[in-house]
DNA sequence: AGCACGCCGACT
DNA sequence: GTCGGCGTGCTC
């Protein structure tokens, strides 16, 4: 027998089948999908079966050295999918399966994450009767009958020779089993009742026409997650499973909790705060069939269910589900409708402020569109109130405008609580000098520092180059040099000048990165410890604190400021998120947006509530200025050590674009946003297309040319999220 | 990705 | 004459 391996090396040169001969002894336990230890070269490799076959047409086979897995980790589905993956993203395919699995099982170099095994007894079926037991051999024998099974750790109060007699008698047997390390602890509780919208979305759903996509779109607080709930509710009355996809940052405990209140342990949580082990726990738990419910942000798409009902895409317009620092740069809302389609069942995508690409899709009638347009509580959306910032700037020494500062003393005064949200995105907090304008710039990644008050040092955000902060400006050496960038450190210590006998939370990565941390926090807020909650991206997602009757934003315009197409549809479904943390209980709620941009539409639109208004504004825009939707983007980014070189390399790949792409705008080469990074220069080259059927195969040509080639590196996104 | 092979500069 | 630089090529 031979397979066809695939390796765990990332590379295009080797990322293709490799036979091997699979010896007598191995010869049972050989599936598709599982890791097999190889010789390659001089090395030892991991890889993946993803053949099985009689023979080969290389005649110097070696022999595949070990089995690692007893049980498949790639099903079929898995295998297929990882392919299609490939196709669509053009990255190499090793990484596409590698993508799926969690660390524990990812094929690699070096040892693997040693799995814990736990001891249990049972009783085994001698007849008790014929024996004489002492007290603790009594004691053992009447906790196997009321458990089933005792873990060795439970006995550990007897002693153990007690436990080895019975074990030696044959009257206990010794069972090994996995150790899971997640042990759920909830308290069950019963579904909410539905409103009458909520049960009308779900009826199209489950007796509607079949889609293979729904857009919900529903406003903050409109109670789009019962609405899911119900759907995996069906699912799992069918038999069936499903998977429910949530950004990353809104994956919180509480989040997860509201799941296990009405599934139990039919949930799987995938989140980044798990350890390996903890993950890999969760995945077998999966695999298994033992969890038939998985929430988890992006790579949760790859969850090994069989069977799967339907599958869920919470706040659809987040830009965490495009993975773009690594490949496969994929869409987790792309693998969700080849899933879907796999299973024959639908994928539903909500969102209050959903992305164009899926508005314009539901309009066209691709994707089918349900409506939720009012709060559940039946209460209206916040007033939203915009503040000029270029007057307060000339008179305040604060952040503040008056008019937010006297919003916040009315609710404080009431003892309703206040969010106040810093804008960060794309921004963060540098070092200037007053007199000349002088800014610490990293010596490797070309771009502004960052000023880190807790340890008086600078930071480079994207190599972790650390210099300690100096008071005189190296090129005019005046003792100008003071920090411009807002930080919420900052806020924080305005805020105890303004309001001294207030608490203040302050959330942002700093405080929450410890594990727990985040979830104390928050239910600190919610029992009313702090008056304010101030914090970045954290603050705007999902959480639910009915006693917030005032959210001000701080800085709206930092998101309108980077060069991004998308940074207007960002900034108005950001603020439009944010908004919606107010009044969300009895009590009416209000919103503060100090923004220098007032008329922005973006701006705008955000006080009318008005997202169709938005929608269509900027979809004109992006019609004008041939954008997504109208039009598909690639993004190709060439770097390397040598700027020259591979400013050249940059134009004969547009030439050959050009060539032989007719049908494309082609803009480019031009440097990229950082241009440096870690001493590697980079060019990036857009591609613009509606119809290209050589777009593929062009681009392939072109990434194979450089294969072997170490000057050179060319990263491709398709339907880039970010372009830098 | 590694690791070997191979072909040119400054050293015992 | 040789040690070693890293360009090129191969890995079932």
């Amino acid at each position: 027998m031979v397979v066809g391996v695939l390796v765990q090396i990332s590379n295009k040169s080797v990322d293709r089948i490799f036979d091997y001969v699979v010896p007598n002894e191995l010869l049972k336990d050989i599936r598709l999908g599982i890791r097999v230890e190889v010789p390659f070269g001089r090395q030892t490799l991991e890889g993946f079966v993803l053949e099985i076959k009689d023979s080969s047409n290389f005649d110097k086979l070696k022999s595949i050295i070990s089995i690692r897995d007893l049980d498949i980790v790639l099903n079929s589905e898995l295998l297929e999918l990882g392919k299609k993956i490939q196709q669509q993203t053009l990255s190499p395919l090793i990484c596409c399966y590698q993508v799926m699995l969690p660390k524990a099982l990812k094929a690699k170099r070096g040892r693997n994450i040693g799995i814990k095994f736990d001891t249990y007894y049972k009783l085994s079926s001698v007849l008790l009767d014929d024996y004489k037991f002492n007290e603790s051999q009594k004691k053992i024998i009447e906790r196997c009958k009321s458990n089933g099974a005792v873990l060795r750790k439970e006995l550990m109060d007897i002693s153990a020779s007690s436990l080895k007699t019975l074990v030696k008698k044959n009257i206990l047997v010794e069972e090994v089993r996995e150790h899971y390390r997640v042990l759920y602890d909830y308290k069950q509780e019963a579904k909410r009742e539905l409103t009458s919208e909520q049960s009308g979305v779900v009826k199209e759903v489950l007796e509607g026409e079949f889609y293979p996509v729904y857009l919900l779109y529903g406003v903050t607080g409109s109670g789009k997650t019962e609405v899911y709930m119900e759907l995996i509710d069906e699912a799992l009355k069918k038999g069936k499973s499903s998977i429910v996809l949530v950004p990353e940052i809104s994956l919180t405990p509480q989040m997860v909790e509201r799941f296990q209140k009405r599934f139990g342990d039919k949930i799987a949580a995938l989140h980044s705060a798990l350890s390996d082990g903890e993950k890999y726990d969760e995945w077998r738990r999966i695999a298994r069939g033992e969890a038939s419910i998985v929430i988890g942000a992006r790579s949760a798409i790859f969850a090994p269910l069989t069977n799967i009902g339907i599958i869920i895409i919470d706040e659809e317009h987040s830009d965490s589900y495009k993975q773009n620092d690594s490949n496969p740069r994929y869409n987790a809302k792309d693998v969700a409708i080849l899933r879907g389609k796999y299973h024959n069942c639908s994928v539903v995508m909500g969102s209050a402020t959903p992305s164009l690409e899926a508005m314009a899709r539901a309009k066209k009638g691709v994707y089918k569109l349900l409506l939720l347009p009012h709060r559940v509580n039946g209460r209206s959306l916040p007033d939203v109130l915009i503040v000029d910032m270029n007057d307060s700037i000339k008179t305040s020494k604060y952040h503040f405008s008056d008019t937010l500062v006297n919003s916040m003393r009315e609710v404080l005064d009431k003892d309703e609580q206040v969010i106040l949200f810093l804008n960060r995105r794309g921004y963060s907090s540098f070092i200037t000098c007053k007199n000349c304008g002088y800014t610490f710039k990293c010596p490797n990644c070309d771009i502004s520092l960052t000023y880190h008050k807790s340890s008086q040092t600078l930071r480079c955000h994207y190599c972790g180059y650390g210099t300690k902060v100096y008071n005189t400006c190296p090129e005019c050496k005046e003792k100008s040099i003071s920090d411009l960038g807002v930080g919420t450190e900052k806020i924080e210590e305005e805020l105890e000048n303004i309001f001294p006998d207030t608490r203040v939370l302050r959330m942002d990565y700093d405080t929450t990165s410890r594990k727990g941390m985040h979830e104390k926090m928050i239910t600190a807020f919610k029992n009313h410890e702090y008056d304010i909650l101030l914090g970045t991206q954290i603050v705007a997602k999902g959480l639910d604190f009915p006693n917030v009757t005032l959210v001000g934003v701080i800085n709206a315009d930092v998101g309108l400021n980077i060069p991004d197409f998308r940074s207007s549809e960002n900034t108005f479904s950001l603020l439009s998120q944010v908004a919606g943390r107010s009044g969300r209980s009895k009590k009416t709620g209000r919103v503060v947006i100090q923004t220098f941009n007032p008329d922005h539409y973006a701006i705008e639109y955000t006080k009318k509530h008005d997202y169709l208004g938005f929608y269509q504004q900027e979809m004109m825009i992006r019609k004008c200025l041939k954008y997504p939707p109208f039009y598909y983007l690639c993004y190709l980014r060439i770097s390397g050590v040598n700027s020259q070189y591979i400013e050249k390399e940059a134009q004969k790949i547009k030439r050959a674009l050009e060539r032989n792409l007719l049908s494309t705008i082609i803009l480019g080469p031009s440097p990229c946003t950082v241009f440096k990074i870690n001493k590697i220069y980079r060019y990036g080259i857009i591609l613009k297309y509606k119809k290209e059927d050589q777009l593929m195969s062009v681009i392939e040509k072109i990434s194979n040319h450089y294969i072997g080639n170490q000057q050179i590196k060319l990263d491709i996104d398709f339907n880039p999220s970010q372009i830098y």
